[in-house]
DNA sequence: TCCTTTCTTGACCAATCGGTCTATAATTAG
DNA sequence: CTAATTATAGACCGATTGGTCAAGAAAGGA
């Protein structure tokens, strides 16, 4: 009854980490369907019957950085394998830890939010997913590391270490140097994870 | 000698400014000359003739928000109106009146962090110059704020003032709430102006 | 009144944009 | 083998992109 048809010839996770990899780095109108055909190799036709059309090449690609990237994050912030304090501190570093490996894309999350989020809503949401894992991620964390502390505080603290996040993040697309943020990050460990 | 020629038209900071609005809101990619043609109502030629091509109109309106929006607010919070706490509390809550507004454009000096700083160099000093101006009008603000603190820890402060509002410029354009931002601010005064 | 200079307008340009579609290839069910 | 189904490749599409240019208009100097 199913006639299968011919076979896709191309790994489809290779092709999208490809088109990640373009929107993460350039953005969306700064990536062309041309870039999209070079990086992948693969024709129009099957680009478009695989993914559908840019805007869903893109929301596919933020989605998969979602769930390659943010839920690693995520499982970090939540994995127990190191204290909690230390557990913030690596993942306000990550930023640091980019720049140090010259990989200028910075955070595919934060380049969506102030690119394409506010244009367009179906990024808008996906981007709030993003941001609400983290939140909550963070928020846990911070209570673990600050026993005693309010579900409110912590949550209000999470609040503060995510957008300091997403400020590093843009501020070193911008040339932020690693000595600023080792600053910043030094700073928040003394007073925001101290009071 | 020098023969004056066919008086200009238009008013150059008019045109400017809505330039610089589009930019803003739409980022560089994101503006056609179409649009630029549309909102200012005046032709190429005239448009080449006054502010040169694309990236040129862009560095013109870039550097015009500088010196409009951002001297504006170096200006406050090295004015001596009110106390340095108010003013860095009122620099943070900046994001949170243009929410209250509904204005969408967020920080232009962020957008272009975000967008274009990372792919070409004039933009990238551009940002770079008005990131150094706030950075030093808040560590100053912070000096005058905490009595007694280091010069080294008020800059490392400012950093993360600068990082913090970055972010929530950014984290707005993604759907961040009034309440969201307004606990940012709230549990930086408790925790990084308290230290 | 010219003449020179600059500005304005819009036609025009090649290149590129995102997107569609057709012809062909590859596969399996029957 | 045939029929049905899907993938591939790339020709092709109209629209739009940033940018140039030529013709005419508006000013002051000579």
């Amino acid at each position: 009854m199913l006639n299968p048809g011919r076979p896709r010839e191309f790994d489809e996770t290779d092709a999208l980490n490809k088109i990640m990899n373009l929107f993460w780095q350039n953005g969306y109108e700064g990536t062309g369907l041309s870039d999209i055909i070079k990086a992948t190799g693969l024709a129009k036709g099957s680009l478009y019957g695989a993914f559908g059309n840019k805007q869903s090449m893109y929301l596919k690609a933020l989605m998969h950085y979602e769930q390659q990237v943010i839920d690693t994050a995520v499982a970090a912030l939540r994995g127990p394998s190191i204290p909690p304090l230390e557990r913030l501190d690596a993942f306000l570093s990550l930023p640091i830890a980019a720049i140090a490996d010259e990989d200028s894309r910075g955070c595919f999350l934060c380049n969506a939010s102030a690119d394409r989020a506010s244009l367009d809503e179906e990024t808008k949401a996906a981007t709030k997913r993003g941001h609400e894992k983290l939140r909550a991620a963070l928020a846990t964390a911070v209570a673990a590391a600050l026993p005693g502390i309010s579900t409110q505080r912590a949550e209000r603290k999470a609040e503060v270490l995510l957008n300091v996040y997403t400020g590093m993040r843009i501020m070193s697309r911008a040339g932020s140097s690693v000595g600023m943020l080792e600053s910043t990050v030094q700073e928040v460990q003394d007073s925001v994870m101290m009071v």
